[in-house]
DNA sequence: TGTGAATGTAACTTTATTTGTTACATCTGA
DNA sequence: TCAGATGTAACAAATAAAGTTACATTCACA
């Protein structure tokens, strides 16, 4: 398949939204700065709304944050736009031999480490806000 | 595209490997325990022997270890099987606007936070070796 | 109250990538 | 030499993300 780039993506329409207070941002803006068809848009709104993140509005357009953007961390919005199946990093072979010692436990065994791996990997999206993020890019601005 | 599980493979072929030394195991043998195909078992292999891990014995068939099991971590695996793009686990769309204060920082702004969390996961990697793996599935055994 | 511009969403196409499969050349110990 | 393995190319199948089209629905405003 693809290369996954719905987080990445989420992550630079509520840049936008936070950033462009005034004229709220619609779909059709917002795909041209990431290059992409307003309906992915459209659809990564669904996501952030879900999430409690934005509200959109029907008929006149438009996007506003419901949430200040230091409450917003980087997992948080990784967990709005991946279910968990697909957050996780490492996957396994289906049918696995259950008469091999190895087959039978593998999956069990690495479990803990991947468990840790992935952990690690989400602690430190935790540490980094929205506002962390449009602070730098003001600042590289 | 389908879930990438080369590195779980990897990690069970090595186990197979270090477990069954006296009948060293053939691709054959080693797919039926993943459940796959022989050529899926001969294309890892490929990327097992240019790490330096095992040595395959064309002719006669049969593979085995050039490393002790606790000189091989599951970072060494990881990276012997995927390369440097395969292992991101963050990706950016591509033909971000330019002449968006957004689209054109944005990239540059999160790699640091990315960075810090891929290389947490990493770490974790770093920290378990083979010989781990195969004490645990001796244990469960 | 009609209109224009936007969102919501279904349906389908395109594209990308992994895995599965077939086929066959090559190798090696007995 | 031969039986059984690996090495590898080439192609098919499966899967999933992103792109696209189309249209119903919504809403501020003239």
């Amino acid at each position: 398949m693809r290369a996954n780039t719905r987080f990445t993506e989420a992550i630079q329409i509520l840049c936008l939204i936070a950033l462009k207070k005034d004229n709220m941002p619609t779909s059709d803006h917002i795909a041209e700065s990431v290059n992409t068809n307003p309906v992915v848009i459209r659809r990564i709104f669904k996501n952030l709304k879900d999430a409690g993140f934005i509200a959109v509005k029907r008929g006149i357009g438009g996007t506003y944050l419901l949430l200040k953007p230091n409450q917003i961390t980087l997992f948080d919005i990784y967990c709005a736009v991946e279910d968990e199946d697909k957050r996780a990093i490492f996957k396994f072979h289906e049918g696995l031999n259950s008469k091999c010692i190895v087959g039978s436990h593998i999956e069990e065994v690495l479990k803990d480490s991947f468990t840790r791996a992935q952990n690690a990997m989400e602690n430190e999206l935790r540490q980094v806000t929205l506002e962390n993020i449009i602070e730098q890019i003001k600042i590289n601005k």
